[in-house]
DNA sequence: CATTTAAGATACCATTCGGTATCTACATAT
DNA sequence: ATATGTAGATACCGAATGGTATCTTAAATG
């Protein structure tokens, strides 16, 4: 009956929906405890407070979205497919989304930029590992002569993530893909452009 | 010493920012009283609850927001320069923001969209309003012959709004803006490409 | 100047918040 | 099998929440 790690995961869990559907301050304890059917005291038992929770939370989130892209781009052939690999990823959003309410590190961003400075911290060290992973794979692609010398590598990586981005915030407001559907169109181009 | 009018505005404007800056769940009414050196009374005899005045406030700022965009747009000569002057305004978005907390569309979009229907539903038709501007000057362009009449005038609406949002999320949350800029310099490439 | 109306201040309400101290009971070690 | 340590439940705390009812007073009307 007892098992601290799964209660510990659990908590997890849950609470990662709920911060990302409802916001982190928005989200009580108690909304926490009904859905992972657990109380308070497992809670403070396996987190310090709420704010490390959320931090905690926030990370199990990213780690779980790195790892689902990193694993497409890895599986990839060369860097043209690596990089459709991700537009493809978020084309598929809608329909199956790594976590109900959208992108974790843009709804961690939004609310913690101006009031949290923990988390946000937490989301720029994420967004940078991001790019990084982005930069990466356009430097490969530059090694192995399937991408053009002159590529912007950090400015075309920043587009893919702003726009992409952007798009999930689209997604979900306006209840319709063809946003993100017209930004996996111009990025294709985009990057076809940087291609050899 | 009364001035209705002015409460009502002066309540606007501060709860606008409060809003912006620390979401609209997160933000108190007590909080709302302290920057606007009014009370409840005041407030409740200008709007019926606190959900009514989450919407007028965010109808305020986004108001304020189209209308500025609107102005630099028509201040432009042709289509071109009319797309162009929407990416210097938010070129210099870190200089000069409308409001401080970042874009009111993109903030109040992530809190809502999962759990605020009434929120979400004032989003989605400013947002719409915006997609839909872009368009007409685009099609406008098409119509003076000085944008090429094969261009997704949807399609690069969409992308500009995606991107520039995304942008301004980059922007507050890595607190630099090296991605609006790589960004600006991307739609305004996208954008030569569709002009004859 | 007196009267009236409503703008806005004040005091209060039940509920919920994050957090803590205490208690219970399960799993492990001897 | 019994003792022990700790996972997790329970009860409680003061503070803050959105909302309301009442009161005061400034401004408009006669």
């Amino acid at each position: 009956m007892r098992n601290p790690e799964l209660t510990r995961l659990t908590i997890l869990e849950k609470s990662s929906i709920l911060f990302n559907t409802q916001g982190y301050k928005a989200t009580s304890l108690s909304d926490i405890c009904k859905a992972s059917k657990l109380t308070k005291g497992a809670i403070y038992k396996n987190f310090k407070d709420k704010s490390e929770l959320e931090k905690e939370a926030l990370l199990f989130m990213s780690t779980k979205l790195l790892t689902d892209v990193a694993d497409r781009i890895s599986e990839a052939p060369d860097a043209e497919n690596k990089l459709y690999a991700i537009l493809k990823y978020f084309e598929n959003y809608h329909a199956c989304p790594p976590f109900e309410g959208g992108c974790p590190l843009m709804n961690a961003s939004i609310e913690a930029d101006d009031s949290n400075a923990e988390l946000k911290s937490v989301v720029k060290h994420v967004m940078n590992l991001m790019h990084e992973h982005l930069c990466r794979v356009i430097r490969n692609g530059i090694k192995h002569g399937q991408v053009k010398e002159d590529t912007d590598i950090s400015g075309l990586s920043s587009i893919i993530i702003s726009s992409l981005e952007g798009s999930v915030m689209m997604l979900k407001v306006m209840d319709t893909n063809k946003h993100m559907m017209a930004t996996s169109k111009f990025l294709k181009s985009e990057i076809a452009r940087n291609l050899i």
